[in-house]
DNA sequence: CTACCGATTGACT
DNA sequence: GTCAATCGGTAGA
């Protein structure tokens, strides 16, 4: 592996529901005390500024959101329900725009991830946006991390030649905006939470 | 200060 | 499938 294998900065300074799409299949990377953690990331979801009432970032910019503020390329994590999750933050025209990492399959470091999450079934292992982080040790320590930069946590070229088969669907967890297709999963992949089977992108529009 | 609630998860029917 | 634990962020008194 070189350090070029590593997403620029360039990568995440393009329209938020572009890099979300091209993030699936994009590996994630932890470097922990005792080794390196990750795997392929499967499943994410894109979220926008102030035209999108799902978005963190709808109602201006607080001390938690600040991080979608910044420049691309940065890491914003946030809790809910007492758990954390991971964005990276993309775009660069002033709109504080992310995209949710949902969940990665295992493939490096998988004992380190077990020891992290305790005693929970392998197919939950880094299947959500706080149980990845979890496996992971990503806390609000990462809030702003730079993820262009390999060290700590970043994320790397795809190891696969051929992009896998992406599916969309709305949000998950979100009432809001519903007619926005901006969750991108590896179709029928066991790591990704939610419907893991929904509609190709070349298929017509979503049931209701 | 108090009150409300969520980009979730895990336990349970 | 349903449901509630959980706690930091936010708004409002």
């Amino acid at each position: 592996m070189s350090s070029s294998d590593i997403l620029p900065t360039d990568f995440y300074r393009r329209d938020v529901v572009q890099v979300a799409r091209d993030l699936i299949g994009k590996q994630l990377r932890r470097e922990l005390p005792a080794g390196i953690a990750g795997g392929r990331i499967v499943e994410t979801e894109a979220y926008r500024g102030a035209d999108d009432p799902a978005s963190h970032s709808y109602r201006g910019k607080t001390p938690r959101n600040e991080a979608m503020f910044g420049p691309p390329g940065r890491a914003y994590v946030y809790t809910i329900h007492a758990r954390f999750c991971l964005n990276a933050v993309a775009q660069d025209d002033g709109s504080p725009c992310g995209v949710l990492i949902r969940a990665i399959e295992p493939q490096v470091g998988v004992d380190l991830m077990e020891q992290l999450r305790g005693d929970v079934k392998h197919n939950d292992l880094t299947r959500g946006p706080a149980r990845l982080c979890e496996a992971l040790d990503i806390d609000r320590q990462f809030d702003a991390w730079p993820l262009d930069e390999g060290r700590e946590l970043w994320i790397e070229e795809a190891v696969e030649q051929s992009k896998p088969t992406i599916a969309v669907s709305p949000r998950i967890g979100v009432s809001q905006a519903q007619d926005r297709l901006w969750r991108f999963f590896v179709n029928g992949n066991r790591y990704v939470s939610g419907p893991r089977k929904y509609h190709s992108e070349d298929d017509g529009p979503p049931p209701r």
